[in-house]
DNA sequence: TTTAAACCTGTCAGATCTTACAGCTAGCTA
DNA sequence: TAGCTAGCTGTAAGATCTGACAGGTTTAAA
């Protein structure tokens, strides 16, 4: 079985239990012990809806979230915050702060003993990392992480695809029906480089009130109480570009 | 030389003439003759701001250009058009219908014989595509690209982080230093939010005239024309992401 | 042919934002 | 002491947005 075949069979489970085993074998099989998926959709700012698939020490993971360490976590913020698209290595310069480098002691006697994390954003906005982790600190197991990262990176993407298709296109967003349509995009788009109604209209020669017309509907789809919030919505889920 | 440290080779071009040779170079030692990578931003509807890195061949990219072959290129559609993750391999599934089957036959002609696309997407709305091929079209070529998969999924991230780098640096916009004060962040926020400003006033227990005003003196800093605006760059420049 | 979606337009009262004026305190630093 | 910054407050006219009313065309799929 070939590493894609291996990578396509993600996109063909059903459930998230399937989805959290199949991932577990292959992570397994590229020599790692333990793992973690997490994506972040940015529908509220204050209250962003996070979706985790959990395949680290139980024990770790309940100690992260206590110690509310996903604030200090340099991976999560170069994946996650920062939006970062490649790859970050666990090594000293990536947690170089005495709370960053007190935490990743800490992960290591949980276990984690070195690792990696990948990036995956999607086009709507959510923004989705994995990480792998393995047991042993070996020389060897460095070099083995290194020498695998294409294939990690494409895991990773392959996840988070699968992720997608179970649990986003069914979650409580709706992802998929969010669409809005060119004349709301663009309407968005204009209000968001602080162009009034009156001005949208003037630049796509339409009346003031279709323009509000428009900006109303994409509101009403994004469940935004006003302008500002369907644009905060529009631009934080990626429906429109800054 | 590890595979990592060739990716991250080309994090450190200043010029996009040296960021091509150098991903020419990365993608001749992966085995492709010929490399494409794109970048959209809508940043207009109705036109968006392209930026392309063309290791294709002259004469195709030309013939491509003038039969406006984007508007039905199958990969074009996954990467860009849908957003999706996961990379596509050119078989005939791909180009399935006669339209789509007569482009990679003239696609042929011009020394792509086989290949794949793969996609990467920005946190700023930016969705991006590499496409590497190769004039051989044996056996023994198909089942390189699939080994080779990972790296090249690994080759778009880090190509298009640093597509990113220089084209940011280059940016009109250069406002990584903008500072607000924590109020101003707070209201922001909470506009962002879809909070009114009587609304922010009670939450933040002030007077609805000083979140006028603080949203007022972080709108002044970022140069934007109303609060809208505000909101838009403060978002957009990651100065209130939570 | 019907249906639906995208698109477009009008009026109008009331809520909200913008911008101008003006003035206050607290804390820090030269 | 003076100067600066952050934070805070007031008034008021005019611009802009919101929401609820009501109506229309075009296009494409069922």
């Amino acid at each position: 079985m070939s590493d894609l075949d291996l990578f396509e069979s993600l996109l063909s489970c059903g459930t998230v239990e399937a989805l959290h085993a199949k991932t577990a074998s292959i992570a397994g099989q590229l020599g790692f012990d333990h793992f973690i998926y997490g994506v972040q959709v940015n529908t509220s700012l204050t209250r962003p809806y996070q979706f985790i698939l959990n395949g680290y020490p139980k024990e770790w993971r309940a100690h992260y979230v206590e110690h509310n360490y996903q604030e200090i976590d340099p991976t999560y913020h170069h994946c996650i915050t920062k939006r970062q698209t490649i790859p970050v290595i666990w090594d000293s310069r990536v947690f170089k702060g005495s709370k960053e480098a007190k935490m990743r002691n800490e992960s290591r006697e949980f276990g984690l003993l070195c690792g990696a994390s990948f990036a995956v954003h999607g086009g709507h906005g959510e923004a989705a990392m994995l990480s792998l982790a393995s047991s042993q600190d070996s020389y060897r197991a460095q070099q083995d992480i290194l020498s695998l990262i294409g294939k990690s990176q494409l895991l990773a993407c392959y996840l988070h695809e699968a992720v997608q298709r179970i649990v986003l296109s069914k979650g409580p967003l709706l992802l998929t029906k969010m669409e809005l349509t060119l004349r709301e995009k663009e309407c968005l788009l204009w209000a968001a480089e602080g162009k009034t109604g009156g001005e949208i209209a003037d630049i796509l020669q339409i009346t003031e009130r279709t323009v509000t017309f428009h900006l109303q509907n994409a509101g009403n789809k994004m469940g935004a109480s006003n302008r500002q919030h369907a644009i905060a919505r529009a631009l934080s889920m990626g429906l429109i570009a800054p």
